[in-house]
DNA sequence: GCCTAGGTCCCGTAC
DNA sequence: GTACGGGGCCTAGGC
């Protein structure tokens, strides 16, 4: 098939030098980079590790992005992101991949002994990935339908930079009083962090207006401290769940098109 | 070689129904698996996502990690972390790998109408892995050379737990005035969130104490927006360097073997 | 380039 | 189990 003609190599239990020469082939030509092997690892940059001897897996992207993964974990035990620039070479019969990243300085050594395999494949995706349920449909959702918040509030979406140096409130609107309300969403369980950052907007408001800051959390929890220091705060907490705010989105989307066909 | 006794089984271009029975075998004897080929993928769980068709490397552990990737980033774009249970079959003439978390719900799908590559490997890491540099030996460099942070600084550890439900300072001490003081670290440039941190440790302390609290701030740089709030705060920056202190640390620890070698 | 904030964050640790 | 904070976090979005 296709892929087979030359889009796909495997080699395994190569020689060291019949892998340097493949993964150099496929460095150039763009391809993604499967190695299989016992090896150690040295990284030297934000931080240091050493990682003795141990069977592992490491993944090479065209991008630069380079992963060394253990046999568990869902993390790679060393890496670089996309942009590190990754070379191979032949030292004292080692394979060694070197993954290089210039800001921050960050350098990834690889040493493998023997290897057990290596597949170097030219992968095509141009798939769309697209994820709901985040914070942000959260804030959609509440601007489709603010009694999500409180009866009676009033989105300002255009007061949502508080000042641009002291950072954004997710939403800044108005209670059925006239008061500024300022929200600050979770998707998660919110905790002490997230109230303190509410709190922050509050502040940053208070001392640009004469009129009354109230706070706003909109999570699908709190924890207990979180909910002591909102009450302690004068704050409010109310419950919001990503998904349902999704459902919301997805239907109030679809509303217009079926408005069309009825009209139609 | 060893490792090619059923230790590594590669399958190129398996058919669907190949592919499947070698994953099941792999999945029963605690195998790490790499599927190759193009798929499309939907999670749903927290948050929900959909991937449309595109060529991509499907890991599987055997702690039941599970990491769909794409040919760029450093990240999986859908995955599952050490836990879930994975299992495969054929449905239409695709090949289905599911993973499935229990706590949180979520499960993950991904359709491979055709698999390029199959491996399965038995893979052995007893590695031992150690990280230097890290905001705990950051702690630990001021503990042997409380100079670091001020002229006079005397820590005290004990005092660590400020409150045990108020979260914990990194470290608190006494000046050389006998002012209580409370150290905030941070291993990289520290923010806003860092000093609004601070500031919560240095509250909790204050109101459990008559005497003054000073609130100190040790990293290797801080945002603009950070030394402001600092400044306003009354409290202060000092600057440290992880790298620096993990060297101390190093040189530290030696040093007692040594004195005792010249005492001998 | 710096800075801010989110994340299906993951992860260890303390309770 | 819940909660809290770190991370070589990474990544996206502003400026």
């Amino acid at each position: 098939m296709s892929k087979l003609n030359g889009d796909l190599e495997v080699l395994v239990e190569p020689s060291v030098e019949e892998a340097v020469k493949a993964l150099r082939r496929g460095f150039s030509q763009g391809r993604l980079l499967l190695v299989i092997g016992p090896c150690t690892v040295d990284y030297e940059g934000r931080a240091r590790s050493t990682l003795s001897l141990g069977e592992r897996v490491i993944i090479c992207k065209p991008d630069g992005s380079f992963m060394v993964h253990r046999p568990t974990g869902y993390e790679p035990v060393n890496w670089n992101p996309p942009g590190a620039l990754a070379s191979v070479y032949v030292e004292d019969g080692s394979l060694k991949l070197v993954s290089i990243r210039k800001r921050p300085p960050e350098k990834l050594v690889v040493n493998l002994s023997r290897v057990y395999l290596v597949a170097s494949l030219k992968l095509e995706d141009s798939g769309v990935f697209a994820l709901h349920a985040s914070e942000e449909e959260m804030r959609r959702a509440v601007l489709i339908k603010p009694e999500l918040i409180e009866e009676g509030f009033k989105p300002m979406e255009a007061e949502r930079a508080i000042d641009g140096l002291e950072g954004y409130a997710d939403l800044v609107g108005e209670d059925v009083e006239g008061n500024l309300v300022v929200v600050e969403f979770k998707r998660v369980t919110a905790g002490r962090e997230a109230v303190l950052q509410l709190k922050q907007y509050v502040d940053a408001l208070s001392s640009r207006t004469s009129r009354r800051v109230r706070g706003i959390l909109a999570a699908p929890s709190v924890t207990k401290e979180g909910l002591r220091l909102l009450e302690q705060l004068g704050f409010k907490f109310v419950r919001l769940d990503p998904q349902v705010c999704y459902q919301l989105i997805k239907s109030a989307s679809v509303k217009p098109s079926t408005g069309l066909l009825d009209y139609l």
